[in-house]
DNA sequence: TTGTGATAGTTACAGATGTAACTATCAAGC
DNA sequence: GCTTGATAGTTACATCTGTAACTATCACAA
């Protein structure tokens, strides 16, 4: 019966991840006062260009309702541009505007700044231990890892 | 401008642990219909025995008014009971029941098995590798370690 | 062409969450 | 004894979230 709730796997990665999110978290909301949905759909479409609102979905894993309301208030914003489909009604293709890209540019510096601060952190053997770990991990629990994705859909 | 969400720390933190947890949560919501809080302050008692709520915030790094919501639902369940300090009457101290006790006790091997079936399918390296960067992203972000938490105050 | 089932996306509703304000208690200084 | 400021814990409120139901569209077959 040695459960300890600080060296249970799932705990330690929820754990980790909250604290890790807090940091990041605050560079886009002082910034532009973005959620975390809102930033994941800018920075899926900054790197990809074009993509549909369930594709976003699954590259970002956030759910559907999650990325329609993320969308619709960037759209607002008039960050995010909406071009329907010509062959397929239902599907409507998104994509950044000028001042979207501007925003993505502007972030996205701060944001790797601040991850390889988090990673000067750790000696350089923890660092490739961690990360080949998560890939592990990632493979463990079903998830797509990196390599496997170069393109979206 | 290389920031893909796929290799992106916090990203990948995040994910992995949503998904992680989506699955353990799975094995004490359909035996015992607990929320994620409810069990953490479940796992917090079960190892100490006896904590106030705030202890019990601090060590399973949920906000207060979280956990003062679990435990109220803990107590509803007679899983939990209050006592309150002799010299303090600000402080409540918690502690397992009778059946909040048995809960933990046929709970906690479940849990513990389903974390070995998932580092089972680490290889050996894989999973040491996994835990000692686990080990030093803590340090990194400030979050306290295992091993410096032997007693809970 | 018309019906059936599937899919992309939105929205209503109910449950969960954090912020801020609140109560109650304590400690320290006067 | 009183203030003042801090702390443990709860609660009101606004926000965020997912489930389920909805609209609109498509594919396919009879």
């Amino acid at each position: 019966m040695d459960l300890r709730l600080e060296t249970f796997l799932p705990y330690r990665l929820n754990r980790a991840a909250a604290v890790a999110s807090k940091h990041f978290s605050t560079i886009y909301r002082n910034e532009f006062n973005l959620t975390v949905p809102e930033w994941r759909v800018l920075a899926t479409l900054g790197p990809v260009g074009r993509a549909s609102a369930k594709e976003i979905g699954q590259h970002s894993a956030m759910h559907k309702t999650k990325v329609s309301r993320a969308v619709s208030s960037l759209q607002q914003r008039r960050w995010v541009a909406r071009a329907q489909d010509e062959l397929d009604r239902r599907i409507e293709h998104l994509s950044l505007t000028t001042s979207g890209k501007a925003a993505f540019r502007r972030l996205a510096p701060k944001m790797l700044a601040f991850e390889d601060d988090l990673l000067a952190r750790l000696d350089p053997a923890a660092r490739a231990e961690l990360l080949k770990g998560l890939d592990a991990l990632e493979r463990a629990l079903g998830i797509p890892v990196a390599a496997a994705e170069d393109k979206i859909g």
